[in-house]
DNA sequence: GGCATCGTTTCGATGAACGGAACGGTGACC
DNA sequence: GGTCACCGTTCCGTTCATCGAAACGATGCC
């Protein structure tokens, strides 16, 4: 309920609560709030205590020490001396999402091709709502060290996978990309959306995407679509690094064989399409 | 119901359960009802109808309806025309446990530098009671094909990895690894305490631990151990690969020195200590 | 020693959760 | 095309699991 229950907020004595509480609506559902409490720690990784957890969701302290007891108990959780934090348990869980499961697999050898050719950072990225997930990133030692991490997702329109999502995926991810509004994240992140349809029909073009320090300052990008059997855009495989090392121009070709392999494989055999 | 309600069958009244039913006590919260339908997804993978739910986790239709209803809200779970599966959401979620992707983003370089020089499939893993738990897998075209996963768990007692937890980790994996029983899964399984106890102290001895066959048939691996900052074994690095191609002595020195500079740089920055 | 904050436990009132039963749709089989 | 089997979905009266304010004990800070 967005009105609160009271009288018009004008009223004299109505006002009780003095504009701080945000009062989320709480979910009724007991399942709902112990979901609730995995959710709390998606941003704020590392531990939290009970009092962080009851904070962060707004359940009363009771609630969330007989619930927290029960996402324990199930093996979801682990508690260290008064300091939770999400267990291995979800880790496993999460590595049998078939989707990622599946794509993730097939990928890996490819990537590693572009790894040891290039020896920087290759991912694996697929569109998720108007950002980019990262499926998988391959690394080493003289890899330049990027923002992005396996498992989180960054803006569309200023990676160079998000790009090629936004131009050879579903038109639906350009219009709500836009709608979502396009954030600066550094001087050269493309904010106008007539730039970037320009920028976008460039991709379809060249048939690969670019990124040009606008993620992150001194990082470029390259990357290439991956499709299913039936030539939609399913994920994308990128090459980031230091802006003064990295030749896109060069490493284009490269990028593009290795998405066009990897489309083909997954044409050929696994049903890696989605319903 | 696979008891028919009607009259009981030989007879007598008292016998009203034809035992077939193995009647596992259905937990009374909400939250653990909900969370056994997440498990009912670790081991089929891929998807799974209400119906199937229904069986696995011994919920009855409505209540099983409602709470997969919940789980879809939340993100849990996709649906696709009467058809559920794991979403992005979990893989997300699982990428967010802090233990497995420090030690992850730690190790990438280490398993790439293996992997650039030998092309096979390198691991590293953390014992989870007592099996060993494969964080993650780099492997590439010229690479054996084997069965270890990511994400997924094998008995400590056949895996390299899992050998050198046995010899050199907390003392009270092998006593467990022994009381869960030796399985046999080739005909070259250590399946003998006896023999096992000597294989370890070789473990010990050597710095390294081998897996000849024991696992799968045709597969060699050679796994050596990681500390942390207080020599405690928190993990282990190990190559697999075709028996007829390893040579298990040479490749053992590059192992352990991965291992140890993993080692190393894990004592100099990151707490990736167990509590 | 007082104070603040933490995690834990208690317990009676309450309403969310329960699940048997009924419903509508689909596909297989005869 | 009629029947059957099984599916997912909805309904609704009963009840027991859930709730959370309050009290409690432990801890650390001023």
């Amino acid at each position: 309920m967005t009105g609160p229950p009271g009288i018009a907020p004008a009223g004299a004595t109505g006002d009780d609560e003095p504009v701080s509480p945000p009062p989320r609506a709480l979910p009724k559902s007991v399942l709902a709030r112990g979901l609730m409490l995995l959710d709390a720690f998606r941003q704020a990784d590392t531990e939290l205590t009970l009092a962080e957890l009851c904070a962060r969701t707004g359940l009363p302290k009771a609630t969330a020490h007989r619930l927290v007891a029960e996402l324990v108990a199930w093996g979801g959780l682990d508690r260290g001396e008064n300091r939770y934090r999400l267990s291995m348990k979800l880790f496993e869980l999460g590595q049998c999402v078939p989707h990622r499961r599946d794509l993730r697999e097939a990928a890996l050898p490819y990537l590693e091709d572009l790894y040891e050719a290039t020896h920087e950072n290759v991912h694996i990225a697929v569109q998720d709502e108007v950002r980019t997930l990262f499926l998988e990133k391959v690394t080493g030692h003289r890899s330049t060290r990027t923002l992005a991490r396996v498992g989180t997702k960054m803006p569309a329109h200023c990676t160079a996978t998000g790009k090629v999502f936004l131009a050879l995926g579903s038109p639906v991810y350009f219009r709500q990309a836009v709608a979502a509004g396009l954030g600066r994240t550094t001087p050269r992140t493309i904010v106008m959306p007539g730039i970037l349809r320009k920028e976008l029909a460039r991709v379809v073009e060249r048939g690969y995407g670019t990124n040009l320090e606008e993620a992150e300052l001194g990082i470029v990008a390259v990357a290439a679509p991956v499709f299913d059997r039936r030539r939609r855009m399913i994920a994308a495989i990128s090459i980031a690094g230091s802006s003064c090392r990295l030749d896109l121009e060069r490493l284009a070709p490269a990028v593009r064989t290795a998405a066009l392999a990897l489309s083909r494989e997954l044409a050929r055999d696994r049903s890696i399409v989605r319903e």
